[in-house]
DNA sequence: CCTTGACTCTCCCCTAACAAGAGGTCGTAT
DNA sequence: ATACGACCTCTTGTTAGGGGAGAGTCAAGG
């Protein structure tokens, strides 16, 4: 009979260690003298313990290696659970893939530009929503204002209250820029004239930058969000969006204060 | 003002996470209705959560983004944390592909032995540690019982109790086994005749697996240790052991409830 | 003005696999 | 007898929140 630090040294584990398996029922010892509560383990015991550290290095928990040996380790169970493993830790290491390349191009953005100037790019996953719309050329971004006077005004008569931030969706840049005016509403009347409504659709993973401050800089933004598409190996998959976070009002285009989200739909070429 | 709710339709993230980082003070609201606790956040804290986010996708713990934001996010000091996240990335990245191959090796086996058959292979680490050995050449294994008889024979004349369990070294096993039959000791007291005191080097990896029965089949325990070795990417690099885990005692040659440890050290190539 | 349903609040317990430490008991060697 | 190490139980802490109870609040519709 071994005692708990002759067993801890022999298996180079901590006792710490041991009392919790025995405490969760995974390894209890062969004996627990009753006086004194000593736990004293039969050397029989040792390749159980082993049989779970290496279970253990296969990265099953704890949990699923009682089951496996409490029902005599049948091949075919454990068969399954290394084959789910096996797939968990290919895509635990493409995540940790993915998390090499954000660090290494915000160290890159840091070594280029060790400005303040810092720009933070988040994935999201976005959600369908019904939107009223209204969708039109224009020669360059600033002149909006009309889609924008057009929309609201439907919206103002019909008494339709917006239940979101609104955006503008450019569904193309060249040669002129194809863009969309959204309100996002809930529930759809009937259209009218050029005002449409319609679903946005959810989108998997949205690359999001937030801007914020006046829009004449808005273009370095831009800059910044595509060059970070690029350097984590994504590709533009559909229009972006640019969000009005701030509630509307009269002079934003130059309040320092204006908060501006901006979104590009993203995918693995 | 935002209610909570709405920052977390904004942001994607949940309630119960923008709580938590008001109760952590990484994000407070702008402004607390204090007779009904309601938190109001402004849209300017908007980007501070993106930023937040950002961060923590580069795999940062809420401490250190907390710590960077309130020192107003010195590039210097993210540059550092970035590089040793790099680093730590690159590292949990090789941690899961040994993982990825103790997988396989394991289904491997399963495969072609759907016996109940399985061996389990540890790796651990040895501490140095000091024995009392007699080395020697010998024609096969079971012969060092008359090494053995020099060695205890010795320590009981000296009033010397081993502190641990007996072992063998095998330097070599060509043309003939040479053997060393160790006893670990506390202190060294002078050698005599064959009987020498040493320090058995520690070993950073050694590839451990218990052989549980007789010891008719132990041959079949180094096999499978040897194919373990091989499929995970490691050679051996020294003599291997042969750890006698129960207290010795006659007729433990063909005990079946013999339990006994093979170890190799082993290092990537 | 009242109700209803959606939001929000605080408070408490839960996670996985232990580690750290407090305060007390046991075993054995001197 | 005493010292020292090994051992015991119990509580608390770790990360980043999730789940749910029970109660209060907001905004819209009747």
């Amino acid at each position: 009979m071994l005692k708990i630090g002759m067993l801890a040294n022999l298996s180079r584990v901590s006792v710490k260690t041991l009392r919790y398996y025995d405490q969760i029922g995974l390894l209890k010892p062969a004996e627990i003298d009753t006086n004194t509560g000593y736990r004293y383990y039969s050397i029989n015991q040792y390749p159980r313990l082993n049989r779970i550290l290496a279970l253990k290095d296969l990265d099953l928990s704890l949990e699923q290696i009682a089951q496996l040996l409490d029902e005599d380790l049948p091949a075919a169970q454990l068969r399954g659970m290394l084959r789910l493993k096996q797939v968990e830790i290919h895509k635990r290491m493409e995540v940790e893939m993915e998390k090499l390349a954000r660090v290494e191009a915000r160290l890159e953005q840091i070594e280029q530009e060790d400005e303040v100037a810092n720009y933070d790019v988040v994935l999201k996953k976005i959600e369908p929503s019904l939107v009223a719309s209204v969708r039109d050329m224009i020669p360059n971004y600033p002149q909006q204002g009309h889609l924008w006077d057009e929309l609201e005004t439907y919206l103002y008569q019909h008494k339709i209250n917006p239940i979101g931030p609104c955006l503008t969706l450019y569904h193309s840049e060249e040669p002129d820029i194809d863009a969309e005016v959204c309100e996002p509403v809930d529930e759809a009347p009937p259209p009218q004239g050029r005002v449409k409504f319609h679903e946005l659709p959810g989108v998997e993973s949205m690359a999001c930058l937030v801007h914020h401050g006046t829009f004449v800089t808005i273009g370095e933004s831009y800059t910044a969000i595509l060059k970070w598409i690029e350097a984590n190996g994504y590709q533009v998959s559909g229009p972006p969006r640019e969000v009005y976070l701030q509630p509307a009002k009269k002079g934003s285009q130059t309040d320092p204060n204006t908060v501006t989200e901006i979104q590009f739909p993203v995918e693995k070429p």
